[in-house]
DNA sequence: AGAATTCCATAGTGATTGATATGAAATACT
DNA sequence: AGTATTTCATATCAATCACTATGGAATTCT
């Protein structure tokens, strides 16, 4: 996130009559809640407290707060990456994922889902920019789960072959749609209980040795 | 869909010069791609080759119109509810639904994805009650899969007992899932062998009697 | 204190949103 | 033909969209 990092801070003018992380903070729940075109400009000022002009100097224009909240939303000492890499199996970095998911989309001071899966599923042609930079973030963490089973196919741990994209495609699908689900109403109980069904594929896999359709 | 039958056919007056079975197909395709607010009525009345005035006539309202596109896109031969009372078994309803779906989400004509998946699921608050409508859609079709799954149990087709709310989820979970995944790009052999692998979470259901987190 | 710099508040920009008023055009009924 | 009825085409409507011009307020530097 090295664009979004603090820069030298001012030595003269007027300062800042807001705090920006608490502004951020706030922008990012309103596009969590709502999207990005479902949030209009007159929803984060009062949101953030902030009128345009200081938003518009502070931010840039309207994508890039929404890039910026992304990227606190991926910040936090827990992300996708460092649940993937510190996990001891492929099977658990699957797992960490899914009750990660099941958690954070389930929080009770956070909107339900997640921001990443929702804010720009569709959107105008507008937009279409946005859309693509958040459906690669997607797939890079697919595709880090896909080389995290890859390797652990490798290495033996798992006897499966062929089927790493298929477990991280599933993994990936179950943690969007348990997105929708937290939408939907269901509580975090229930998607612990659809996570806990999902690996079940992976002691199906092991047990059949994946079914090679 | 009792509201959207065809009225009688008109006896007077200046009759419609364009066809409304093929302007509303059209407001589907933009709904199914753009979801319901980033598709804007000059979008539609582009698509549709309509101008608003005759819109507003045939089909009310943008909201009517979407549900009528909604129900056009629910309509058809082949639907969920169809192939989950028509399966022999739970299993084989939830390995129809998946397939089905896979294979919808990537049609050669149509947009990628699932129009019920991703028309709504972000939207401004002024949309809360067309998002709840689309919800309470798939919340119905969870249940009807869920309900099979149940007596299935109860007859002694399937060992596991409690988890039939935990699979239905996942299946749900899974089919929300591809419809992203089909607009991140996926094609139609990765959505079908996720759809697979997610079959094998009844495999390790079966064989596992179902972990009982 | 005075200059330089930066930010805030007011008020507004043009464009687009969903939705219509108006009157002419096209049909059916008598 | 004449009337009633319905739709179409033009030209909008008020509201909201993302965004900004302008000038005063608040701070640091000299």
């Amino acid at each position: 996130m090295k664009q979004f990092e603090q820069t030298a801070p001012r030595k003269t003018g007027r300062p800042l009559s807001f705090d920006r992380d608490a502004a951020l903070h706030q922008a990012m729940l309103r596009f969590w809640r709502h999207g990005y075109e479902g949030t209009s400009l007159s929803d984060l000022t009062a949101a953030m407290g902030v009128t345009p002009p200081s938003i518009y100097a502070a931010f840039g224009d309207k994508k890039q707060l929404f890039r910026e909240a992304v990227g606190l939303y991926l910040s936090g000492p827990i992300t996708s990456e460092s649940i993937i890499d510190q996990a001891a199996t492929a099977q658990q970095a699957a797992w960490g994922l899914l009750r990660a998911s099941a958690i954070g989309f389930t929080g009770a001071t956070t909107p339900p889902g997640c921001l990443l899966a929702s804010s720009t599923i569709s959107c105008s042609a507008a937009c279409a920019d946005v859309q693509r930079e958040l459906a690669a973030m997607r797939r890079k963490i697919e595709k880090r789960l896909s080389d995290k089973i890859l390797r652990a196919i490798k290495s033996g741990e798992m006897s499966a072959s062929g089927n790493a994209g298929a477990l991280a495609g599933h993994t990936m699908a179950v943690i969007q749609g348990m997105s929708t689900l937290a939408r939907d109403g269901a509580k975090r109980a229930k998607l612990l209980r659809v996570a806990t069904t999902a690996m079940l594929a992976w002691t199906g896999c092991a047990k059949s040795n994946c079914a090679d359709n």
